[in-house]
RNA sequence: GGUGAUGUAGCUCAGGUGGUUAGAGCGCAGGAUUCAUAAUCCUGAGGUCGAGAGUUCAAGUCUCUCCAUCACCA
C-alpha cells in the first residue's frame, strides 16, 4: 500500500474561487478519489494563500482587518469547495501559528546551511503611503511608445518589456503621487547554487516533459538569487532577527503546505515527520497549474532539501482554462465563478465530468466550450448512462418484486460477455487515472455505456414483458434487466471518483452506503430499491443566465 | 526579438517508433423502435490533416520556411 501526501495549489485569499481554479481541484480529487478507491493511504491537503500587499490593501479597502478579510473569504473558499464535492482531508491556512513556526525554522537553517544572504536593492517607494511598492502597483507612459496608464512591466499596446524604473512619468496606483526611489535592505535565497541539485531532483520523472523543458530553459538562462523580503507594512510573518522585514508571500505560501498536513496530523493521531523527514517513503504530489511552476520546481525544492526535508516525489501540472476558445473575460461574462455555476447549474457533478472528459497528463490548455458542455452532459450522461436504469428498473420493480438474479444465475451468451467485457475494462480504467489520462478513461467507460444501450435493443425486454411466462423469476426478462443493472452499478464505480455525488445517490438505489472501493466491482447485488430520477438535464437558459450575472461591463 | 507549445470533419477531441480507402462522440440526413427524462439502436453524408516546399517507394506522422493562436523569457 502506497502513502500518498498529494496537495491542489493555494488559492489566493483575494478573491472567489472560478472556474479557472476548479480545473486543479477537480483534477486532484478525482486522482485523490481514485488513489482511496484504490486502497492507498491518501491525504489531499491544502489551505488559503493568505499573505501579501494585495490582501492588505483589500482588507483597507474594505475596512477591516487583513485577518478578518483572510478568515471571511477562508469560509467562502471552503464552502464552494465542498458544494464542488472536492473532498480535502484538511484546507488550512498560512496564516496560523503552525505556518509561522515552520517558515521561521526552515529560514533559519536556509541560513545556518549559508543559503541566505542580503543586500542593499534600489525600490519605489510611496511617500505618501509609507510604504514600498511591488512592481503591479505603479504605472506610467511605456518608455517606446508613450502609451499611458501601463504597468511596471510590460506595455499592452505596443508589448513593448521594461522594469518599472525605466517607466515614463510614473505613479503610484495607491496614491497616484509620484513614487521615490529608496534603498532598502532584502534577503535572499541564494538560489544561483542550487542548480546542481536541481538537475538531479528532475531525474527521475519528477516533472511531465514539457516542464522538463522549460526547466532547462531556465538553466540556460542562469538561476538568479530570489528575493524573499518586503518591508513593512507588509501582511506576513516577520523574519527572525530582523525587525520590520517579513517574509515574501511566496515563501511562506508553499509551507502551507507543512502546516497544513501538520495540524491535520496533530488533529488525528499522524506522523507529521513520516511524511516530510529527509527519508521519507511516502509520496509528496503537487498538482499546480503552469502559471506557478517556477515556484515549485525551482523554489520549493530547494529550499526543502536546503532546510533538511525530503522534496517533493511529483509535480503534476496542467494548462489553463479558456471558455469558448478564449481567455476568460468579465466583459463576456466567461469569468464564473463557482458560486455562479452552483447558483444556475447546480450540479456539480456536470463540470466535473466535462472537465474529466477534457483532462489529460499534459500541460496543455483546456477549453470550456458552453454549448459542447450542455450537449456533452446531456447526451453522455442522461441520454446514455443514466438512461440504463430508467429503462429497465421498471420491468424489475414490476414484475420481479426488485430481485436481481444471481450472477450465478446468469446463462446467456451475449449476458455473460457483457458482464465479462466490463470486468475485464477494470485494468484499463486505473492504469488511465493513475496516469491522469481522464479523457481517456471516460472514452472506455462510455464505450462501455453504450454496450449496454446496444444490449437492450438487441435483446428487446419490453416485447418479452408481453409474454406471460417472461414475469417469472429466472426469465430471459429477468435476466436482461439483472445484467443491466449489474452493469450499471459496476460502471457507476468506476465513474466514482468523477461524480462522486451522483455515485453516492446511485449506490442507495442499490440500498448501499457508497461506492468506496473498486473491489466492489467483484460482489453481486441482488435487491434495487424504487427507481427515482437520479439527473436532471442542464437547460440552455441556465447556462445564459450563468453567463450574464457574471458580466460586467 | 528569443524559446517552447498548439493548429486534424460544423463542434469537442483521438491519431507510439512514417506504410492498406484518416478515426470517435456530439450535431446533421435516412431508417428501426417505444422500455426510458424526444432518451435508444442501425445506416449514411461530411476532412486538399493551418499554408508552401523538401526527404522517401510511401508523410497527419520526419526536415525547412511561412501564417495564426497561446505561454514563458530578455
Amino acid at each position: 500500500m502506497r502513502k500518498l501526501l498529494v496537495t491542489s495549489a493555494l488559492p489566493y485569499a483575494n478573491g472567489s474561487i472560478h472556474l479557472g481554479h476548479l480545473v486543479e481541484y477537480i483534477q486532484t480529487d478525482i486522482w485523490v478519489r481514485f488513489q482511496k478507491m484504490s486502497g492507498n493511504e491518501t491525504y489531499y491537503i491544502c489551505a488559503d494563500d493568505t499573505h501579501g500587499t494585495p490582501i492588505m490593501l483589500k482588507a483597507e479597502e474594505e475596512n477591516i482587518s487583513p485577518d478578518d478579510l483572510v478568515n471571511k473569504v477562508h469560509d467562502e473558499h471552503a464552502n464552494d469547495f465542498k458544494e464542488f464535492n472536492v473532498n480535502f482531508d484538511h484546507f488550512y491556512s498560512t496564516n496560523s501559528p503552525e505556518n509561522k513556526k515552520l517558515s521561521e525554522s526552515i529560514y533559519n537553517t536556509l541560513k545556518e546551511n549559508n543559503k541566505i544572504s542580503s543586500k542593499e536593492i534600489d525600490q519605489f517607494y510611496d511617500e505618501s503611503k509609507a510604504m514600498f511598492l511591488p512592481d503591479r502597483f505603479i504605472k506610467g507612459s511605456c518608455p517606446k511608445c508613450e502609451a499611458e496608464d501601463q504597468y511596471g512591466d510590460s506595455c499592452e499596446k505596443c508589448g513593448a518589456t521594461y522594469s518599472p524604473t525605466e517607466l515614463k512619468n510614473p505613479y503610484s496606483v495607491l496614491s497616484g503621487t509620484e513614487p521615490i526611489r529608496k534603498k532598502t535592505l532584502h534577503y535572499f535565497f541564494k538560489l544561483s547554487e542550487c542548480e546542481e541539485f536541481l538537475k538531479e531532483w528532475i531525474k527521475n520523472e519528477t516533472l511531465q516533459p514539457e516542464a522538463e523543458n522549460k526547466l532547462k530553459e531556465w538553466f540556460d538562462m542562469g538561476l538568479q538569487d530570489w528575493d524573499i523580503s518586503r518591508d513593512a507594512p507588509y501582511f506576513g510573518f516577520e523574519i527572525p532577527d530582523a525587525p520590520g522585514k517579513y517574509f515574501y508571500v511566496w515563501l511562506d505560501a508553499p509551507i502551507g503546505y507543512m502546516a497544513s498536513f501538520k495540524k491535520f496530523a496533530q488533529m488525528n493521531n499522524l506522523s507529521f515527520d513520516e511524511f516530510w523527514s529527509k527519508d521519507s517513503t511516502a509520496e509528496l504530489i503537487h498538482f499546480i497549474g503552469k502559471d506557478i511552476l517556477y515556484f515549485h520546481a525551482l523554489f520549493w525544492p530547494a529550499t526543502l532539501n536546503y532546510a533538511n526535508y525530503r522534496t517533493p516525489s511529483k509535480i503534476f501540472t496542467h494548462g489553463f482554462l479558456t471558455v469558448n476558445g478564449e481567455k476568460m473575460s468579465k466583459s463576456r461574462g466567461t469569468f464564473i465563478t463557482a458560486r455562479s455555476y452552483l447558483d444556475h447549474i447546480k450540479d456539480p457533478n456536470f463540470l466535473r465530468y466535462y472537465y474529466a472528459t477534457k483532462l489529460n497528463s499534459s500541460m496543455e490548455d483546456l477549453d470550456l466550450n458552453l454549448d459542447d458542455f450542455v450537449a456533452k452532459n446531456n447526451s453522455d450522461l442522461i441520454g446514455k448512462f443514466i438512461n440504463i436504469p430508467s429503462r429497465t428498473s421498471g420491468f424489475v420493480s414490476k414484475f420481479f418484486n426488485f430481485e436481481l438474479m444471481p450472477l450465478a444465475s446468469i446463462k446467456s451468451k451475449d449476458a455473460l460477455a457483457l458482464l465479462e467485457k466490463i470486468k475485464e475494462s477494470k485494468k484499463i480504467i486505473e492504469t488511465y487515472y493513475e496516469a491522469r489520462e481522464f479523457s481517456k478513461l471516460v472514452k472506455v467507460i462510455m464505450q462501455l455505456v453504450e454496450n449496454v444501450n446496444e444490449y437492450i435493443s438487441k435483446t428487446e425486454p419490453w416485447k418479452l414483458s408481453k409474454d406471460e411466462v417472461q414475469l417469472k423469476s429466472n426469465s430471459s426478462l429477468h435476466e436482461i434487466c439483472s445484467v443491466c443493472l449489474k452493469s450499471f452499478r459496476m460502471i457507476s464505480i468506476f465513474l466514482s471518483p468523477i461524480i462522486p455525488s451522483l455515485s453516492e445517490k446511485i449506490a442507495m438505489f442499490y440500498g448501499e452506503a457508497s461506492f468506496n472501493s473498486f473491489a466492489l466491482i467483484e460482489g453481486d447485488i441482488l435487491k434495487i430499491e424504487p427507481y427515482k430520477h437520479l439527473l436532471k438535464r442542464i437547460e440552455q437558459e441556465s447556462i445564459d443566465l450563468m453567463l450574464s450575472s457574471n458580466k460586467e461591463s
